[in-house]
DNA sequence: GCGGCTTATTCCATTATCAAACAAAGTTCC
DNA sequence: GGAACTTTGTTTGATAATGGAATAAGCCGC
């Protein structure tokens, strides 16, 4: 049964890669119109995708429907010549998930992890359960597993791949994950920041016609990932998309942990809203809770979370302003709330210039608990996929 | 004397664009260069360049220095197989100017044109300049005009190519201004906005190291323009680096002309600002004599440049924040305030999480008066040597 | 003047690619 | 049922792009 899998992914040459991009893409699932995307012709198309299925990259899954002729022979990367753990690290819930080289998310898990245990102990466990999460099936367990992709809740440096001076993980600042990891699991790692992650996921998922998209991820904290020109932006440091501690247009002066007053992070997170619940002497243990609570229309969450969300609206309505993006994502669990979107809502459309907003998509995610998995797995196999390699 | 100049630059294939590309940039300027940059093998270089030669593209103007060995022949791009017209459009000034094909600014002149006389009078005007330009020098005139690259001081939408919606160009709105001045000159002409050719003007000539960069044009108007992996942003509408209207933290309820209140181009624009002097009882006619008046010590004049410059750097707090650029230049005549560029660099240091600011370039333009036409200069021959083409 | 070094060219073998003819499979419509 | 047309895919031979190796040219230091 078990057939015989490619050696290795090595890298593709850059002709290779013209052709697996659609094939991966969804742009193209037959020779003929890989002939018609690439701009290449026929023989060469023929030629190239008999390497690619004798490599064991492609398939043929069968016959597509005619078009008034003969019916295409529908071509397919080998999902099953790999498998890509992906981990999404919050602040006290984990999420980890294995994606097959489509991208599909084959299975996924939840795991109540203190961030705060520290790099050691945290990725320990998140190893332990990768591998139980590929013990569990014999078909996830038989595929190769190429490697593991992971978000954090916090800044990751471009160059040095380093968790950088992260408000929510105490301990992590300077941890190198991939390396830590990768000692590990003995198989190349990728970190970034989880909003980024949430973008990359639901870009991939979601409409991709439309290459400027910022996705906001207000959970715990509020955090932002952009996607321009069709692609990950992650700034000169690695640090754009870094919303919290961004001053909130006529706020009252909270105080903030970064030193100043009236940032986002302070004003309206998860984290300060549940606070603030306290303090007005309502028991609520977390932000899933308090978005209970407004359900049930208790005016003071209620309250808050419109607050927050017109808050929240804001700032975006400068972002979009700024970056003229064809599409804004509301994820992360405030996203859940109607009343905190409609108050982001709200305010971002009477902040913003008619010109921004004209052509603009405010949506919540297709698949708000997958899409930073989802994107973990993206980013990997994009650099997989990519003349650069891993 | 006039050697002849090629027929049409039609379109580069990509294999030539690929050399074109380095020799264009200054990344290699010798066979040996351009084979370690491409990639290409050295066989492979000698025959491409040999039709570049023969196609009048490219010429060899003489030997390099010796590393050690048999000194380089160094190649160049055929700066005089063309000319370029450059304009900056401004509010009661605009600039014109010539560029050759390396990007050079061969020559330039000012003209004093009231923009609200509207697209016909000012564009005939601005293209019997151009002509008298041309026709000054008769190393000028025998170049080829490739075409016209044109800033204007608003919105232009990127798919129509119209100026859309601009508040400081009373008659324009919907006005195609390749397609009228198009039918004048004869030549195809290229339009943006002018905060984003400066932009690119100060990419072009400055820090090509750093790939996302913000370029402020504060003027009688407040834009902006944004380099992102090395290329222009313009968002998907094309309104992208439009903050005119964004809300300025903290900031007086002054009206705006887009209908709200506290906009950063009603407070710290220079129009505002001359504005306000005058209804504080001193009389200055335009932004050039408030500057003046503040060098000189007057207070009031003083105290608005620091403000505008300090609520200038409270909105691009947010923005680097965000965006996360290597490098932030301050340009517009305001930009020749040192106190608005101190009010500036001093909020937006006190606002900004130091991640996003450590290794942050704050700078006024290397050509403060140029870099608009040499932006559009730029723009215009990126296109030209694009597979695009012209 | 003689190695050693960098730069550039020539020649040849290899390879990628395309065009065109051909084959295969299906649809349409009489 | 069958001719005509469409779409898909393969084969074949010709063509052009490319790389490799050998060679030549030019310069430096000793």
């Amino acid at each position: 049964m078990a057939s015989r899998l490619p050696a290795s992914f090595t890298r593709f040459s850059a002709q290779n890669l013209a052709i697996l991009g659609p094939l991966r893409s969804g742009a193209a699932d037959s020779k003929a119109d890989l002939a018609k995307v690439t701009g290449l012709s026929p023989s060469t198309i023929t030629a190239r995708i008999d390497e690619l299925i004798g490599l064991g990259h492609v398939v043929e899954v069968g016959d597509g429907v005619s078009r008034g002729g003969r019916r295409p022979r529908t071509l397919a990367l080998r999902r099953d010549a790999g498998i890509v753990g992906c981990v999404d690290l919050g602040v006290d819930r984990t999420s980890i998930g294995l994606v097959d080289l489509s991208g599909a998310l084959l299975a996924r898990g939840d795991l109540d992890l203190d961030i705060s245990s520290g790099p050691d102990v945290v990725l320990a466990e998140v190893w332990s359960a990768l591998e139980a999460l590929l013990a569990s099936d014999t078909e996830h367990s038989r595929r190769l597993l190429r490697g593991v992709s992971v978000g954090v809740p916090g800044p990751v440096s471009s160059e040095s791949g380093r968790v950088v001076a992260p408000s929510r993980m105490p301990g992590w600042n300077g941890t190198d994950v991939a390396r830590i990891l990768g000692g590990i699991a003995g198989v190349p790692i990728l970190v970034n920041n989880d909003a980024n992650l949430m973008a990359v996921g639901e870009f991939a998922s979601g409409d991709r016609m439309e290459p400027n998209q910022v996705f906001v991820k207000a959970g715990s904290g509020i955090g932002c990932g952009i996607i321009a020109r069709g692609e990950l932006f992650v700034g000169s440091r690695g640090a754009a998309g870094d919303i919290s501690h961004v001053a909130v247009p006529d706020a009252p002066p909270v105080p903030c942990s970064c030193g100043r007053y009236g940032c986002l992070d302070a004003l309206a997170s998860g984290n300060a809203l549940v606070r603030e619940l306290q303090n007005a002497g309502l028991e609520v243990a977390n932000v899933e809770a308090m978005i209970a609570l407004a359900r049930d229309a208790d005016p003071v969450a209620t309250r808050l979370l419109r607050e927050a969300g017109s808050m929240t609206g804001g700032v975006l309505a400068s972002i979009v302003n700024f970056f003229n993006p064809g599409r804004l994502i509301v994820g992360g669990v405030l996203s859940q709330s109607e009343v905190f979107v409609a108050g982001l809502r709200s305010t971002l459309y009477a902040q913003c210039l008619p010109m921004a907003t004209d052509q603009l998509t405010i949506t919540t995610p297709l698949r708000p608990g997958d899409c930073g998995l989802l994107g973990a797995g993206t980013v990997f196999l994009d650099r997989l996929f990519s003349e650069r390699g891993l």
